[in-house]
DNA sequence: ATCCAGGCGGCTA
DNA sequence: TAGCCGCATGGA
């Protein structure tokens, strides 16, 4: 059978490496919205409201990646859904040399562009994906968070097996917007969470919350927007900012993760205070949110 | 058992 | 506006 192939082009390929973005793309074997398996990459996703599944391959240059349809079989799918899709996902139109530039100048960053070279900022192109993951992750821990995230893609998502592997979609709004709190609390959401999900979720399903409005935001206006939803905070917004619409400038004050990375660092006796990490990541500016995912990674194993 | 976790809302002053 | 407190539950 002859699949589909889809190149995929990266900019400032010489700032990019395939292999670099996986280990951020496996920290969890709780993930169940893509899997590697050796050196591809797996993930359905929605193309013109059709469900698809891709296999992501290096190419054989860093100047683009190839992805394969594995389903449907058949007639072809359209390709520029997904090229959109993968390329926001995976940030593959960034342009990481003035970051890169950046660390070399800020004592806290320096050795993380050498370390961690080609890695790009992995995001989250749905929207209620960006807004609800930091909802279910804020104050437990993350192999916690990852549990409840897992139960609630598998419980709400919609899935398909292909072969021998199970695939989901992220819980679309409108089927989290007819929940009661009851649903999720014996899947140990924390009743305010669970309160916090649906009603994030009405937001987007009825219409008062969308992509294209926050599209028209600049960063203030659509992170105030986001903050008068309940349950988003500062961090949550700024995660959503950062994931979702890939604002450069997002930083997470707030984030226990960033806390201990510049404590490991800085071999720092105590988590930095918060005028501390203000005045570490204030002239992060334009790097904050780059900043921040490298300070992520250097939390993980290698 | 104790402390902490990729925070937040609400109350008080 | 800033500071404190309760939450809610699993992991280490």
């Amino acid at each position: 059978m002859i699949r589909q192939k889809i190149k995929i082009p990266v900019k400032d390929a010489t700032n990019f490496s395939f292999a670099a973005c996986l280990p951020f793309l496996g920290r969890s074997d709780k993930e169940c919205l893509h899997y590697i398996q050796g050196d591809k990459l797996l993930k359905m996703l929605l193309v013109a409201g059709e469900p698809v599944v891709v296999e992501i391959t290096a190419g054989t240059t860093a100047a683009y990646l190839q992805a394969t349809v594995l389903a449907p079989a058949g007639d072809p799918v359209p390709e520029q859904p997904i090229i959109d899709y993968i390329t926001h996902w995976l940030h593959l139109d960034g342009v990481l040399q003035p970051f890169y530039d950046y660390t070399l100048t800020d004592p806290l960053l320096n050795g993380l562009a050498q370390a961690y070279h080609g890695l790009r900022l992995v995001g989250m192109p749905d929207l209620f994906e960006a807004i609800s993951w930091p909802i279910i992750g804020q104050q437990i821990n993350l192999t916690f968070a990852y549990t409840l995230r897992q139960r609630f893609i598998t419980h709400f998502g919609y899935h398909a097996r292909i072969g021998e592997t199970d695939f989901y979609l992220y819980p679309h709004p409108a089927v989290i917007a007819a929940l009661t709190p009851e649903q999720l609390t014996p899947m140990q959401f924390s009743r305010s969470k669970a309160l916090y999900l649906i009603a994030t979720a009405r937001e987007l399903a009825e219409g008062r919350l969308s992509e294209s409005q926050l599209a028209a935001m600049d960063y203030e206006e659509a992170r105030e927007r986001l903050i008068a939803l309940k349950g988003i905070g500062n961090w949550s917004a700024n995660y959503t900012l950062m994931k979702y619409r890939r604002f450069p400038q997002s930083v997470l004050l707030e984030d226990v993760g960033l806390q201990n990375a510049i404590k490991a660092r800085l071999q720092l006796p105590a988590k930095p205070t918060m005028a501390e990490l203000q005045q570490y990541t204030a002239p992060w500016k334009e790097h904050a949110a780059y900043a921040t995912f490298y300070l992520w990674r250097s939390l993980l194993p290698q």
